[in-house]
RNA sequence: GGCCCCAUAGUCUAGUGGUUAGGACUCCGCUCUUUCAAGGCGGCAGCACGGGUUCGAGUCCCGUUGGGGCCA
């Protein structure tokens, strides 16, 4: 066990993050900080035709969401720069000459169209499709040939034919190879750039090279769809921002992925981020893949939501209500205040901050629809105008507008009316907010102003008068 | 197709030879409340299969099946 703990992330720029790897990016991130060691980003950008500044950015994006930050990488530099693969073909490149001066890679001419051809022939035979070597024993003249022809050769790696090679894995185990069964892999593309292996293979081995000692490999299991394939783009939100949109708490999500394939050891599912890395160990973590439970992501999100603090929900809130058009966008202490106020009554109910602002629509508008039930249960009964009415008449002449006074008041009407309480709490509450479920109602009456109570309360008495008068 | 890894309810998991197999999500009841989409209480449901080893196997070994990964 070396020293100090290395653990490197090293994604591709491909324009989205998904969250399987920010997934594997955590645990990783997890076991340095557990062992206080570093934890690096490399971008692996070999594959020239994809990689844009703006796909980096995602990455860099989708890791300080769920918190993760970095000792080396691209942006903040390191002793082992540059970060970024495409920087370095150089140094590459000059290791592919090293080897093909030492005769352990060679160039190889054949043609993609003649590689199919020969793998077809070879499953064909019952054959495990693998690269003959046919290239490794070109004489200088026919290399001159090919040359002359114009035809770019690749550069392939002269792997061992026989006996096998171990890779220690500290998750997987002990993983061998037969060395017979892999054709010499490709390392070098025609255009001169190393392939996405060996590039790999060169920056960790690189750190041997520098005095480190060999890396240690730990394949994560990965995450998977619902179906339990591979979660792809069609398992529908895969993508850190999806999740993000969704309107998941970066605090829930760190903590529900963390217990996708680790556990603390006890049943214990609420934890800490500091909890979190102080228990974390690879022994504890699991070797099969699990499947990614939205259901379970959403309920770790509510209980997230619901021990937050009404003033850091707000703050949550507030950009997307904004987007919405729903809340101003220079908003005052007082309405900031306001807000936590309702975030704290609220918040008990709702899964995600995309369904609280959905749920408490009401708070920030007039524009809200009345559902289904709120019409048949309360407002089209023939009692309701009448009581909406005589309910708005009295609360407008409150002036203390509190949950008691106003308590007061709905209880004295029914009273008056000779009906039990509900027979004026669930029309108040239909009309009101549009909908027959949500918190205390005189506690959500208090935190509107007296005006927009008592202007909705005559909006649905007239509207449902007129209702019935149609029928 | 070859190689490797994995296997506890629908899902995430605890469990390292002797447990009534524990927890959580989901689902379903009941209950409280002015409502539930919240709270409280309860319930359904699991060791993939077949052989061994052992006094005894979820736990160890072999095979089968299934899933996943890597290679092509």
């Amino acid at each position: 066990m070396p020293d100090t703990i290395r653990t490197r992330f090293a994604p591709s720029p491909t324009g989205y993050m998904h969250i399987g790897n920010l997934h594997t990016a955590l645990f990783e991130w997890l076991y340095a900080r557990r062992y206080e060691g570093q934890f690096v980003l490399r971008i692996e950008d070999t594959d020239e035709a994809r990689h844009t500044p703006e796909a980096v950015g995602v990455i860099y994006e989708g890791l300080r969401w769920l918190g993760i930050d970095w000792d080396e990488g691209p942006d903040v530099g390191g002793p082992y720069g540059p970060y970024v693969q495409s920087e370095r073909v150089e140094l590459y490149r000059s290791y592919l000459g090293k080897l093909l001066e030492q005769g352990l890679a060679y160039e190889c001419y054949c043609t993609p169209e003649e590689l199919d051809q020969r793998r077809e022939m070879m499953r064909a035979q019952g054959l495990p499709p693998r690269y003959d070597g046919r290239c490794r024993t070109l004489t200088a003249t026919q290399k001159a040939e090919y040359c002359s022809a114009g035809q770019p050769p690749c550069i392939r790696f002269a792997a061992a034919e026989t006996g096998t090679t171990v890779v220690h894995d500290l998750i997987q185990g002990e993983v061998p190879f037969e060395n017979a069964l892999m054709g010499d892999p490709v390392i070098g593309k025609t255009s001169g750039f190393p392939t996405y292996h060996f590039a790999v293979v060169v920056d960790d081995q690189l750190q041997e090279a520098l005095g480190f000692p060999t890396p240690v490999y730990a394949h994560l299991p990965l995450i998977l769809g619902e179906d339990k394939s591979k979660l792809s783009k069609r398992h529908g939100a895969v993508s850190v921002v999806d999740y993000a949109e969704k309107g998941f708490l970066p605090e829930a999500m760190f903590n529900f992925l963390a217990l996708l394939g680790w556990s603390p050891g006890s049943t214990e599912e609420i934890l800490s981020r500091e909890e979190i890395i102080s228990r974390f160990s690879l022994e504890a973590c699991g070797s099969s893949p699990s499947v990614f439970d939205m259901a379970k992501a959403e309920w770790m999100n509510s209980e997230y939501m619901k021990t937050m603090p009404g003033e850091q929900l707000a703050r949550r809130l507030l950009p997307l209500l904004q987007k919405e058009g729903l809340f101003e966008e220079n908003p005052t202490e007082e309405r900031l205040t306001w807000l936590a106020q309702v975030a704290d009554l609220m918040k008990e109910r709702a899964p995600l901050l995309t369904t609280f602002i959905t749920w408490a629509r009401y708070f920030f508008t007039d524009d809200y629809e009345y559902d289904e039930k709120a019409r048949n249960k309360w407002l089209t009964k023939p009692a309701t105008p009448a009581t909406l009415h005589a309910l708005a008449e009295r609360l407008q002449v409150l002036t203390d507008w509190t949950s008691d006074t106003i308590e007061a008041e709905v209880r004295a009407l029914a009273e008056d009316r000779g009906v039990g309480a509900g027979k004026v709490i669930h029309p108040c509450r239909s009309a009101v907010t549009g909908t027959t479920v949500g918190p205390s109602l005189f506690h959500l009456l208090e935190l509107l102003p007296q005006e927009t109570i008592i202007r909705r309360l005559h909006r649905a008495e007239v509207e449902f008068a007129e209702d019935r008068a149609a029928d």
